[in-house]
DNA sequence: CGTGTTTGACCGGCGC
DNA sequence: GCGCCGGTCAAACACG
């Protein structure tokens, strides 16, 4: 919580930075964002743009990205402890030996838009809810729901300007976009058929 | 009935 | 050791 002045600035560059991305699919700088599919988003392997701090390929706002991720508190929220949090509560999951997960991708992004849920083509769950300090809006946690799938996400609007919310993702998911899939399969099935002439 | 949300309780980490 | 706080669980609930 000390130095909010020095978040502020930070915060303030990201968010330039991330209305500016021409990679990241959430660059929405005004509200209405496609109902539909991003598709410059989810052509990506890696449909959130996360970032692999081991490659070097990033593009350099990506990058600066993550080192926001890393380095920042969200309203005092959000840590990055090396081990990348596996702790949390939750009653005798520890028994059950839940295996201490290396450092996950993280990515956070801000969007200026109305509603707190974007359509990104995956589905989430939501498993929890929390107020959280310095901040009059709570964060809301997801998780994605499909079964071998562990990615999460964190959404919070922003307490000094509520049109921004924040949003932190987890992982990177192991599975294809569903959306993605369903609008994609004629398509594939057309190049099949296409392809064997 | 299946799926997703709400919400209070619980747990562990961290600072003092 | 204690209290605060963020993250998670899970029962109850809502909704199609």
């Amino acid at each position: 919580m000390e130095g909010e002045t020095g978040t502020n600035n930070q915060f303030s560059n990201y968010s330039f930075m991330a209305s500016s991305s021409p990679c990241n699919p959430y660059n929405l700088s005004s509200q209405q964002q496609e109902p539909g599919l991003d598709w410059e988003g989810m052509l990506f392997s890696n449909p959130y743009g996360l970032v692999d701090p081991n490659a070097q390929q990033g593009q350099q706002q990506q990058q600066q990205q993550q080192q926001y991720v890393d380095s920042l508190d969200i309203n005092g929220g959000l840590r990055n402890d090396q081990e990348g949090h596996n702790s949390g509560g939750g009653k005798e999951k520890k028994s059950g030996g839940r295996v201490k997960k290396a450092s996950r991708p993280r990515f956070a992004f801000q969007t200026r838009t109305d509603n707190d849920i974007l359509d990104d083509g995956y589905r989430w769950r939501k498993y929890g809810q929390k107020a959280v300090k310095n901040s009059s809006y709570p964060r809301s946690y997801y998780r994605c729901t499909h079964h071998t799938c562990d990615v999460k996400k964190q959404v919070q609007r922003l307490s000094k300007d509520t049109s921004i919310v924040v949003t932190t993702y987890e992982g990177v998911h192991n599975h294809p976009c569903e959306k993605l899939m369903e609008a994609l399969t004629p398509i594939l099935k057309q190049i099949q058929f296409l392809s064997r002439f």
